[in-house]
DNA sequence: GGAGTATATACCGTCAAGAGTATGTACGCG
DNA sequence: CGCGTACATACTCTTGACGGTATATACTCC
């Protein structure tokens, strides 16, 4: 099974994921809209449910793919740590005074 | 040359990168601290290089590698749509209500 | 139960990324 | 100038992800 960044390594996936964003949606309206043969974009599918990007919903012969928030999430959190180096160091609200020190020491 | 999702999709390549937070390191310590021979090591800073996450400052033989924001902010921002999938929905400052609204019309 | 629809899976061929190894290049120092 | 250090690159081999195609499964409706 893939690790949660090489499953959104392909740009295919991705944008199955980017079309989900809005609510469920079956295979047919997947691969229609992205141009994808229904196989292929089955086996996306697949693999986006192994590795929890996705859940499947049955409904006799469809079968509604809905996102899951955990795999975004831990790959969001992985980047948090390196925001302070594109953030606004200025920020409104006075957080992360601790990241701040690192970057001047790491100049 | 590898996307920006490709590259972070091997976990070697991700150390790496969690490596150089805290500051530049040549390419010696790297291959000794994550225990990857060194012309190994030089072919991912190689690849990190050419997809922009690192830059190199040549010091006689040595070779100093730091990160560089812009490919982390890339996925970071491809990213940000998916938050509040995950996050508090009533958060402090009242931010992202339309984010919430989008939320309710598509559960 | 036969036909059509919706989806999954099995099988196959290709291709490129990755690891390993050997070698090249460049610099510093005695 | 010869040697050691630090790093890059060329070369080879292997493997597995991906796409394509064909086929299986499951359900609905007449």
């Amino acid at each position: 099974m893939l690790s949660t960044f090489e499953v959104l390594s392909l740009p295919a996936r991705r944008k199955i994921v980017e079309r989900l964003r809005h609510g469920p949606k079956s295979v047919g309206e997947l691969a229609d809209e992205l141009g994808i043969s229904q196989p292929i974009m089955s086996k996306h599918l697949r693999t986006l449910r192994d590795s929890g990007f996705v859940t499947v919903r049955v409904d006799a012969q469809r079968r509604w793919y809905e996102l899951r928030p955990e795999p975004l999430k831990e790959m969001a959190e992985w980047l948090e740590p390196y925001r302070w180096m594109w953030e606004d160091r200025l920020d409104l609200l006075g957080e992360r005074l601790d990241t701040m020190r690192d970057e001047e020491e790491n100049r």
